[in-house]
DNA sequence: TGATGTGTTCTGCT
DNA sequence: AAGCAGAACACATC
């Protein structure tokens, strides 16, 4: 479950490796709901439309990665769950589970590498946009801040502004971009915060509290490359360690850090939540 | 073999 | 209008 951090990550090693490079042959062996491309460019798909363009660079908005191309293109990855990129050697053989496979025109760094787009669940979703089209697409339009990048008096105005579950706020990528289930609760139970809490009940001393969590926690897991849970890696394939850091997610049944209460799993908001009953109290 | 779990986004109901 | 529950997605795992 690629969540801020991890997809940061990934972007970080995306820039790394294709920034500058030029698209050569371009493979694809998914369904068409896996890959999406826009009616006004030309049939064909990744295939016809990518080779000869250049990598410009590499952007993330919330779990979204956008490879900016030549020719006012951008390739829009969204990993959803189990969606990742790889960077192998071309004689590792073919997973069927890769979806598409990118060859580079050969530079002098890097041999025989190519890059993969692996996702066995099929969640992922790769789209290739012109650029005056990507800015008025549902999924990106509509994304909420930055939680590295909002001020702590925006997030506490933007808390006040609607009446609704703290956790499912924090799921909502239309309230705030890139945080997931892991973060979320991670973050709320350092803030101390039951998830149930509604976001206009909430001192604005605990809004700014978990403003100050969030942006740790990210930070954080971003330095360790993330959260390896399932399939997620780098692009080099290394997982990240984050993982070792998580006090709740995962955590059911098992002693609080701080109070060593067992921590309990609950469905809130038709996900699950985890949190330390005691120092996560409804009331305050 | 078939039920279940998984996170996000979409749909439809209240 | 807005928030919530449930569905759909597609596959692995049990």
């Amino acid at each position: 479950m690629p969540e801020l951090p991890e997809v940061e990550t990934v972007v970080r090693g995306l820039r790394a490796t294709i920034v500058g490079r030029t698209f050569a042959r371009v493979h694809t062996s998914a369904p068409t709901a896996s890959i999406v491309v826009s009616p006004s460019l030309p049939k064909g798909g990744l295939e016809k439309n990518l080779p000869d363009r250049a990598v410009l660079g590499v952007d993330r908005r919330g779990k979204n990665i956008l490879i900016r191309l030549s020719g006012d293109l951008t390739l829009w990855v969204h990993l959803k769950m189990t969606g990742r990129f790889l960077y192998v050697d071309i004689s590792q053989p073919l997973d069927k589970h890769d979806l598409a496979v990118f060859d580079f025109r050969p530079d002098e760094h890097t041999g025989s590498l190519h890059l993969r787009f692996n996702d066995y669940r099929r969640f992922g979703r790769l789209r290739l946009f012109p650029n005056h089209e990507l800015m008025w697409q549902p999924g990106l339009v509509d994304l909420g801040p930055e939680p590295l990048e909002i001020a702590v008096d925006d997030f506490v105005a933007l808390c006040r502004k609607r009446d609704r579950m703290i956790k499912a706020a924090l799921l909502d990528q239309r309230f705030l971009a890139g945080l997931g289930n892991i973060y979320a609760d991670e973050a709320l139970h350092a803030s101390r915060i039951h998830p149930k809490r509604l976001t206009q009940s909430l001192s604005r001393r605990k809004l700014i509290d978990l403003h100050a969590h969030i942006q740790r926690l990210l930070k954080h897991a971003i330095r360790l490359m993330g959260t390896s849970v399932r399939t997620y890696s780098a692009v080099n394939g290394s997982p990240g360690a984050f993982q070792k850091k998580l006090l709740v997610y995962g955590h059911e049944g098992h002693p609080c850090g701080r109070c060593g209460t067992k921590i309990v799993r609950e469905m809130i908001g038709s996900r699950s939540a985890h949190y330390c009953p005691r120092c996560q109290k409804p009331g305050r």
